[in-house]
DNA sequence: TCTGGGGTCCTAGGACCC
DNA sequence: TCTGGGGTCCTAGGACCC
C-alpha cells in the first residue's frame, strides 16, 4: 500500500453553514462578513458561489461587495456556529483510519495508506456529508503541498490528484503566485528578475534567489516550484505562539485618552485569553493603524513571563507610550507572545 | 467608499558579548 | 594608527494564509 496525503477543504464553508440553517437562501447570492451591515467598515468573510459570479470574494470590503452585488443577502459573522460545524467535520474525519492534521476551520490534511486514493477521497466526502450536510473537495498528493494545490483544481465538490508526474503539466505555465506561500508581493519581485511562471521559478538558481529573498526563503521558493515538501502530516495538538485582539473602529479615534482606554481594554481581553491557556506571556506588543492605513508596532519582552492581567495591561500601556504621533487612529491591537514549550 | 481579525514565519539592523 | 569577526538576542516590519 502506498502513502498519500489528502487535503480536505470545505466548499464555501462559512456560507454553507449559513445556508444549512437558512435553506430559503439557497441559490441566492449570500455574503457573510462583519456584522452584516454592508455600509460599515468590514470585509467579506465568505461569498456563496452565486455571489462570486459578481466578483465578490473573501477579503473584499463589504461596501465594495454591496456595490458589485446590490441584491446579495448580507449576513453577520457567527464564529460560534462555524466553530461548532468545524468540530463536527473534524470529528467525522477523526473516525477515519488516518493521521489528521487540522489547519483551519475548514481545512485538514489526512495521511493515508491506500492503493486507491480516489476511492478514499470519495469516502472522505461521504463521511463529511452524512453527519454535517456539508460538501467538500479533496486534493490528493504525495505531500501536503501537492495535495493542497490539487484541491484548487477539484473545486467545488470534486477530487483531484496532483503528483510529481503531473506537477509541471498542471502548474508549469501558471503564474508563480498559484503556489501556496507566494503572494502578490513576492510574485512581483520574482517577475522583476524575469521569473513569471512556476516552471521558470523551478529552473532558477537557489543560491541566486537566496541573495534576493534571504538564505531560507530563496531556496525554499525553488523547492516550492518543484512541488517538493517534506513536512510531515502531524496530529500533534497545536500550541499557539501568540494571542491577540484587535479592533477597527467604525469612526477613527481622535481622543488619545480614549485610545489609552481602548488599549487597556484590549490588553485585559488578551490577558484573559492568555490565562485560559495556562501559559504565561513573554512579550506584549501594541499595534496602531493610523487613519491613512499606516501601521506601526511597539512592544517589549516582559521582565518575567506572566499571565497577570494588571501586568499585561501595564506593559501594553507602556508600549503605547512609545507612539509619539497622536494622529487619528483607525485600528488598535494588543498581542501577547507565548513561550514555545510548556 | 477603500482595505477584518487571528494567526505564522522570515528578515534586517542594532546591541551586546567574546 | 585605525578601528576584526562571529554569534546571539531584541525589536520592527513585511509577507502570507485562512
Amino acid at each position: 500500500m502506498a502513502r498519500w496525503v489528502l487535503h480536505v477543504d470545505l466548499d464555501q464553508f462559512v456560507a454553507a453553514v449559513e445556508l444549512l440553517r437558512r435553506p430559503e437562501l439557497r441559490g441566492l447570492p449570500v455574503v457573510v462578513g462583519g456584522d452584516g451591515d454592508p455600509t460599515k467598515r468590514g470585509v467579506v468573510s465568505t461569498a456563496s458561489y452565486e455571489a462570486r459570479e459578481y466578483g465578490v470574494h473573501s477579503g473584499l470590503p463589504l461596501r465594495t461587495a454591496a456595490r458589485r452585488c446590490p441584491d446579495a443577502v448580507f449576513l453577520p459573522v457567527d464564529r460560534e456556529a462555524y466553530e461548532a460545524a468545524s468540530s463536527e467535520v473534524m470529528a467525522a474525519l477523526r473516525e477515519l483510519d488516518a493521521v489528521l492534521e487540522v489547519i483551519g476551520w475548514d481545512e485538514a490534511f489526512l495521511a493515508v495508506e491506500t492503493d486507491d486514493p480516489e476511492e478514499m477521497a470519495q469516502l472522505v466526502r461521504r463521511r463529511v456529508r452524512e453527519p454535517t450536510g456539508l460538501e467538500c473537495t479533496v486534493g490528493i498528493g504525495r505531500n501536503k503541498l501537492q495535495a493542497k494545490l490539487a484541491t484548487g483544481f477539484g473545486k467545488p465538490g470534486g477530487v483531484f490528484r496532483l503528483t510529481g508526474e503531473t506537477w509541471f503539466e498542471v502548474l508549469g505555465d501558471r503564474p508563480a503566485d498559484a503556489l501556496w506561500g507566494i503572494g502578490p508581493k513576492t510574485a512581483k519581485r520574482l517577475a522583476a528578475v524575469g521569473l513569471t511562471t512556476v516552471a521558470e521559478l523551478a529552473a532558477a538558481d537557489p543560491a541566486a534567489l537566496a541573495g534576493i529573498f534571504g538564505p531560507a526563503s530563496g531556496p525554499w521558493l525553488v523547492r516550492l516550484a518543484h512541488g517538493r515538501d517534506d513536512s510531515p502530516v502531524t496530529a500533534t495538538p497545536y500550541l499557539a505562539r501568540s494571542r491577540s485582539r484587535e479592533t477597527t473602529y467604525q469612526h477613527d479615534l481622535r481622543d488619545w485618552d480614549e485610545v489609552r482606554r481602548e488599549v487597556a481594554h484590549l490588553a485585559r481581553r488578551v490577558a484573559e485569553d492568555v490565562a485560559a491557556e495556562r501559559r504565561p506571556a513573554t512579550r506584549v506588543v501594541v499595534k496602531v493603524r493610523y487613519a491613512p492605513f499606516v501601521t506601526h508596532t511597539h512592544g517589549h519582552a516582559l521582565p518575567a513571563p506572566t499571565a497577570d492581567v494588571a501586568e499585561i495591561e501595564r506593559a501594553a500601556l507602556a508600549a503605547l507610550d512609545e507612539f509619539t504621533e497622536r494622529r487619528p487612529v483607525r485600528l488598535l491591537g494588543v498581542r501577547a507572545e507565548l513561550p514555545r514549550e510548556l
